[in-house]
This record gives structure tokens, sequence and C-alpha cells, in this order.
DNA sequence: TCTTTTTCCTACCAAATGAGTAGTAAATGA
DNA sequence: TCATTTACTACTCATTTGGTAGGAAAAAGA
């Protein structure tokens, strides 16, 4: 019961990216570096964050990318239901696939419950929340220099 | 971000003990019946739920298992937290391993705060309750004869 | 004591998943 | 045209998951 990277690695981008909006468009290497993330993978994810209309890029000298939205109008549990392959704690719960077991199921009710109770969280907090919070703290959340310690 | 089948095939079984808890000693066989699941799969997670004291064993005929506790005192967190081998949502938040990020990194807060919400539910729940609720219903949480559909 | 029934234990295995890389094509600005 | 940056496809490799096999040990009854 381990969120995957991809969630993690994406939401950071997506922090990345709401805490330098004002610097225009931001390079993929420059948000590896300060992420400490490589390339090629964001390269990945962030394709999936712009086919859901999260990010807008833009290629060549001075591509790069940045939010399409504003920060406060994205939400953590928007980019963890993205980026996540499996969103729900069962496979019955997430509903793809028919529980054949759910009428007699009590369990089954227990993990929507938890998964319910995270995702409320998950989906209360937006980006712009985060971002205010870093700026409050000094965070400038760039993992680069930690990366060699 | 899903359950591994240990988690809800161990609370399945918790479960099952609790409502037979009445029976005596109750046999893998039978409970891998009614839970369709295998026998030597029940096996390898019994043991578990005996080494953490959830569980009492005995061998040989008329053996079985039994809950070593009142089905109050087991919480759904518990056995989750027991079966369930990564526990929490990010390896840096469940501690075992050192996060050299944390200072610096609000996404770390983020996914304490996710996993506490749903443990908090998960803990706040008892196979008692469950056993309670599941009588009510009449729900007999037999899933041999789903099985074949 | 012998047999049967049940749990206990150690390996092993196959498929899926996760995490990431390689290589190339397509824009775009200078 | 050339350097730079994203876009895309395909592949790989290690780990985890979800089991199975085969027997050993205990216990109860005949």
């Amino acid at each position: 019961m381990r969120l995957s990277t991809r969630s993690r690695y994406g939401a950071r981008m997506v922090l990345d990216l709401a805490l330098n909006a004002n610097d225009g468009l931001i390079r993929l290497s420059d948000m590896a570096d300060r992420l400490a993330v490589s390339v090629k993978y964001l390269e990945k994810l962030v394709r999936e964050l712009q086919k859901a209309g999260l990010v807008v890029s833009k290629r060549g000298p001075a591509g790069g990318h940045e939010l399409a939205k504003e920060p406060d109008e994205i939400t953590v549990g928007e980019v963890v239901r993205l980026l996540e392959g499996e969103v729900a704690l069962t496979r019955c719960v997430e509903g793809r696939e028919e529980c054949e077991y759910e009428a007699s199921c009590l369990m089954h009710w227990v993990w929507t419950e938890a998964s319910g109770a995270m995702f409320a969280k998950l989906d209360a907090l937006t980006f712009g929340d985060l971002a205010r919070e870093a700026k409050q703290k000094r965070l400038n959340c760039d993992f680069s220099q930690l990366k060699s310690t």
C-alpha cells in the first residue's frame, strides 16, 4: 500500500511549477535538477499532466512547461488520482471490475471508507495551499543539494 | 496504491474467526471454503496473525484456530499494519528509512496526513463492530457459493 | 504404537508491476 | 540551418505479489 513514485514525483513537479510560476516556462532539465529525478522520467510524467489539462508545454529553445490552471484550482487528490494507476485500496472499490462478493462483503465497505478518508484529505488540499505554505516556511523545495548527501 | 491480497484475505479471515467464535477451533480448510482462498495461502497468513498474538492454533485432529483476544480488541488497522508489508504511503513516512528530504519536503507532510486519515478510520473499527454489523444485516460472509458464479 | 488429521515450516516459482532508459522525431527560435 | 527543447515509442530490468509443493511435527483416537 505504497504510493508509487509516479504520484510522488508528479506532485513534486506540480508544486515546483506552482512555486516557479513567475519565471515563465520551466524546462524539464531544471526541474529534474531541483527534484532530483531524471529528465526522462519527468518527461513521461509531465505528458500525463499535460493530457489531463493540468500543464501546457512548448517545444524548442525557450520552451518548457507551466501550469494550465491556477495552483488553487489543482488539488493533490487530482494529481494522485491521475498518476497513480490504481487509485482505490481494492479493485472492487474502484468499480472498474465488478465485485461478485460486494453484496455480502462487509470488508468492501471498510475499504471504501478508508480510501474515502484518505482522498478527502488529498482533495481538500490544493497546490496553491502548498505553495503558500512553502513560501511562509521558507522551504525552497529544492532537492538538488540534498541529492549527494 | 492498492491493498495487497494479504490484508484483504487476512481481514476476511479474522472476521470469519470472529463470526464463528462459538464453534470452537476453526479449521483452515473450512475457512478456505468460506473465504474462497486456498488453504495454502491462508496457512501462510494465519501464521503471521499467530506470531502477532492475534490467533492461537492447535494441531492434530480437532485442531484449528481461534482468536486470542476478543473481537472488540482487534482493530482492522492492526491487521492491515501487520499483513501489509508497506504500511505508509511513502517509505519516508514510515520512518524505517530516513528521508533525507524530510526537512524541506512539504509533500512528506501531505502523505503523512493522508495515511493518517486512512488509518484513523481503520483503527477506529474493530472486528467486534464488523461481526455485530454482519449479524444485524444477516451477512454470513460466506463466499463459497459465489465462487463459481 | 500406529494412523489420521491437522497445523507448521522451508523452499521455490511465475506473472505482474514499478521504475527507469534509449533512441528518435518534431517543433521552434536565433 | 542549427542548437535546443519537448513528444513519442519501445524496451529493459529488478522487485514485489500471489501463490504452490512437499514434507515435518504434533496430537488424538483406535
